[in-house]
DNA sequence: AAATTTTTTGACCGATTGGAAAAATTCTAG
DNA sequence: CTAGAATTTTTCCAATCGGTCAAAAAATTT
């Protein structure tokens, strides 16, 4: 019998380690290559093992990207889901900007192969953005806003708000090789999330504003 | 004959007006599938042409991509080398980011083939990364640092402070997807680039404190 | 209009691709 | 040990890919 997606989940031992390999291996060529520059032997051969094997756990390239994309999508929302409506304003948002600065320095992969998705429209889980992503946008945009009509922070657009937080942060992976050859070897080493983290701590507590 | 690449530029009429017709089919289909996504068929029809007599003009895929990226890195650059060391600080980097936005409003394509670039790792143009671009960073840096000297700007790295603003305007065109998902019809609308030059100027001003 | 050069087309090629089929092997339960 | 199920390998295929080539068709020059 084949060992693809039925509703039941994968029985076996070995079908759960093989499956965890695969989808491993998978990750690794996707991010590197994307969806169409990534061929099934590719991914077999860093998995160790032949393409038809493969194709025996997933039964299409496509079987093999979903469920990588759901992976990454939940991680990636993780820290977003934790914004505390009773935490203290400031200190929760800066703690989500490190906590996704931190996800670029570890989950590269993950960002660069979800940008590659966005880049190409996001074919797979458009319904997934404008369903489970912006229900959950507009309930952290709601308490962001409560916060603003507190005045504990400053007045502003929530949702480019946390554009910018996505957008700073995950530079850092999707750009990596940029980032490095504008630092040159001195600077863009391990150091530079460190001092990637102290800037954007200062510009989204405040800005370019010359102090008086 | 062949036309393609020949130390004499383009002689005939015909010659220069196909090769601009090849080239921005080529971008429209490039930004939209990636290099390896897409194929000289695709592109041949886009440009309405077969795809021997594209290859009379470009003898190859990459000789097609290779002219789109040195036009994208140039243009893409402008605004950062118009950054006048002799300017009022604020407003000269003000300028600067409104200028990014436009160019991911009015040019995303542009925008979503150079980040699909550094995804892959930049392989065509790592050393201008490291040379033309490192040389005009370094340079445009030292300008910031002045302007932080002299106190008429907040000190931080500028690097990053570059970093940044490349990041969330560009947000705007490679991740447009998302942005309109999360946004919804009504704001995700043309207004949506209004609404992310007035939080950029805030954020980029003032940050998020709260006025006292 | 004839000669020549440039442009376009159709037919084709070898390599690679995603995937199917079936035999061969390994594992596991009785 | 043996039957049956699960796993792996070998072989293969049709489609698509980037690219070539020679001949036809336009365009240009004389």
């Amino acid at each position: 019998m084949s060992a693809d997606t039925d509703p039941g989940r994968p029985t076996t031992r070995i079908q759960r380690e093989k499956q965890e390999v695969i989808l491993e291996a998978a990750l690794e060529i996707f991010s590197q290559y994307g969806f169409r520059g990534s061929t099934i032997d590719q991914i077999a051969e860093a998995a160790g093992m032949s393409k038809p094997n493969l194709l025996y756990y997933f039964k299409s390239k496509e079987d093999i990207l979903a469920p990588i994309l759901a992976r990454i999508l939940d991680t990636w929302l993780e820290p977003l889901r934790e914004l505390d409506a009773e935490g203290d304003p400031l200190p929760e948002l800066q703690s989500y900007i490190r906590r996704k600065l931190e996800m670029s320095r570890d989950y590269p992969r993950e960002s660069r192969l979800f940008a590659n998705e966005m880049l190409r429209g996001a074919p797979d889980f458009s319904n997934v953005l404008h369903n489970e992503l912006k229900d959950l946008v507009d309930e952290k945009a709601k308490i962001i806003k409560g916060w603003m009509a507190r005045g504990k922070i400053a007045k502003c657009d929530p949702y480019h708000l946390i554009f910018a937080i996505w957008s700073t942060t995950q530079h850092y992976a999707d750009f990596d090789i940029q980032v490095r050859a504008v630092l040159g070897k001195e600077r863009g080493g391990d150091g530079r999330f460190e001092d990637a983290a102290r800037f954007l701590d200062q510009l989204f507590l405040h800005g370019l504003s010359p102090k008086k």
